[in-house]
DNA sequence: TTGTACGCGTTATCAA
DNA sequence: TTGATAACGCGTACAA
């Protein structure tokens, strides 16, 4: 009973025009403009290619067409919140316009990411987002002797010459090192994740460093922790920070939620009450943050925004239209309960 | 309009050959089986192509050899963890063969799942993953009309009729309960996700269901609801679930770990013990669960390994080999500390 | 409005 | 081992 059995093959534009008695220019036509077609001739068209389960094939497209409506994008992994808001909203924008997304990922590996932008270009991609400044050199040459049009997003590119839709991560922690500093906090210790390559870490340690210089103070290298990412990371930073030699520090400025959810948890088991007896912040704003007891103050940049300016940004290059080439979303922060000022010196 | 100024276009093939002086012919086999090239040739070739920058067009190749090296799955969406750790296995075991994987988000909705279907088969995917069981009919019909090699992946198919690699649902759940039963649990509630166009989780409520009535038990209706997804979900599902009417559950099992951290916060809140005034268990052991105070009792499936399992059983199918159609992880019961036995009747 | 005919970039067949 | 050539499926000038 099985029909398919009968079928050699998936049915061609040339079937559906043998079918409905036409040309297979008037099967393209009816498909991709409908109005240059007559209403009788294409309601039999469409008729035929629904019986075939016709589809046409976006190989012959693309090569007929000179574009393929693929998109790319690399991230890092797909394995984080913020990553995943962005790409699917960049999938969302893109689908509007008929741009099928093509995701990959580089595991933070520069190796990785030049591959995955080298399948990409094999792959034919119209255009092309990368997550995160990439320190590859050279990675973007391929990219721009191909004209595709390309932006890295998430992060900035202070150095310019690559369009960028993104916040800038120096700007946020020094926001948020500020607004500690407001609430009366001398000693400041941050845990990182690792900064290897990736500049949006090191811009993040920047920002803090700059904002504590501001009055005149410093991050103590005993103070500095970096480690791996997530949550036992955190803990672990904490630990290491809060049991250095020198002046406790009051505040930790972690790098991301997770680092943060760490080390508020293992402040608790520490015996110590957060905010009074220790302040923690994070980055991202992750959906669980507001949840905790107490609720993480943190900061949170609008990554499905990012996503959509970044396709957007792309769509509009695809269409000959020139854009501004760099778009910074300022990141907000989200002031909630692990943050107080700091027990007065006894 | 036309900023292509300065380069013509990118390289063909045609331009590699004239480089190297061979012909197209060769510069094909240089890349795709050198060793049906002389060694002098073939490098002459590599360093023209090199020189030139070309990247082999996949649109070329595809409409040539017949196939297009992409394989397609479609996920509910990006933003869980347990589905990105799948997809990410996924595309790492398809790298191997040099398949690219082309991510699609039905949004737990099925008419953008088939949509989605449709536009994979459009772009000529080899084979194709649906992640969860699709309800709606005669998703597969097209693509079993194409011949294009398919699997379900995450869920299980009870009725048959379709390979795929997971687990089966209702099984899990069952365990769990029978965990929950052993310790002595009389009355138990549940915290659902929506089961609207979801039959995993229709599956996990019947999975709980079975294992109660196997000690004459059972679900009352006030002490089942059904809400949204998420943390918020379990910290409503649980009040709603503890001021019900009749006697109070014992024990809350959650679909997912995400509503067990909301009903363990909100317990707490309440001023219960966990888990000695209420036991509670959730399902996917996120990497948070470890880390909650007290630590998550739950249910993990290695979706890796799922992932892998998957793109290994569709790459077996390419190469035109029968495997079994039907493979089911076991999810196994991490029983940490948010489940105990009741407290004794006053 | 519709059909003819060619080209898109690559691979496979076949002959040399 | 290499080259000439014919597909692969579709879109689009151009002609009718």
């Amino acid at each position: 009973m099985d029909v398919n059995k009968d079928l050699p093959r998936a049915a061609r534009a040339q079937d559906v025009a043998k079918a409905a008695g036409v040309s297979t220019a008037t099967v393209s036509r009816a498909v991709n403009s409908p109005d240059k077609v007559a209403p009788a001739v294409r309601d039999r068209v469409l008729a035929a290619a629904a019986a075939l389960g016709w589809l046409p094939h976006a190989a012959g497209s693309a090569l007929a067409r000179k574009r393929t409506s693929i998109a790319g994008v690399v991230i890092p992994t797909l394995g984080q919140e913020v990553f995943a808001t962005q790409v699917g909203a960049m999938q969302a924008a893109f689908a509007e316009h008929d741009i099928t997304l093509l995701i990959g990922c580089s595991n933070y590996d520069p190796d990785q990411a030049a591959q995955q932008v080298r399948t990409m270009l094999t792959r034919g991609v119209d255009a092309l987002a990368v997550l995160g400044q990439i320190p590859k050199p050279g990675l973007f040459e391929v990219v721009q002797a191909r004209r595709v049009p390309y932006v890295i997003t998430y992060g900035s590119a202070p150095d310019g010459g690559h369009p960028c839709v993104g916040f800038d991560n120096a700007a946020a922690f020094h926001t948020i090192t500020r607004h500690l500093l407001d609430l009366g906090h001398k000693v400041v210790g941050m845990i990182l994740q690792p900064t290897l390559h990736n500049e949006r870490i090191v811009a993040r340690l920047a920002g803090v460093r700059g904002a504590l210089a501001e009055e005149g103070l410093g991050l103590r290298p005993q103070h500095l922790c970096e480690g791996e990412y997530g949550i036992q990371a955190g803990r672990k930073g904490l630990r290491h920070v809060l049991n250095a030699d020198g002046p406790r520090p009051s505040a930790i400025i972690c790098s991301n939620d997770l680092l943060a959810i760490g080390a508020l948890l293992e402040a608790q088991t520490m015996g110590l009450t957060v905010p009074q007896d220790l302040s923690i912040t994070g980055f991202d704003d992750i959906s669980i943050a507001a949840e905790l007891d107490p609720a993480l103050t943190t900061m949170k940049a609008d990554n499905a925004e990012i996503g959509r300016l970044a396709a957007g940004y792309l769509v509009s290059r695809l269409q000959g239209n020139a854009t501004p080439s760099e778009v910074l979303i300022p990141p907000i922060l989200i002031n909630r309960s692990t943050t107080a000022q700091p027990r007065k010196r006894s």
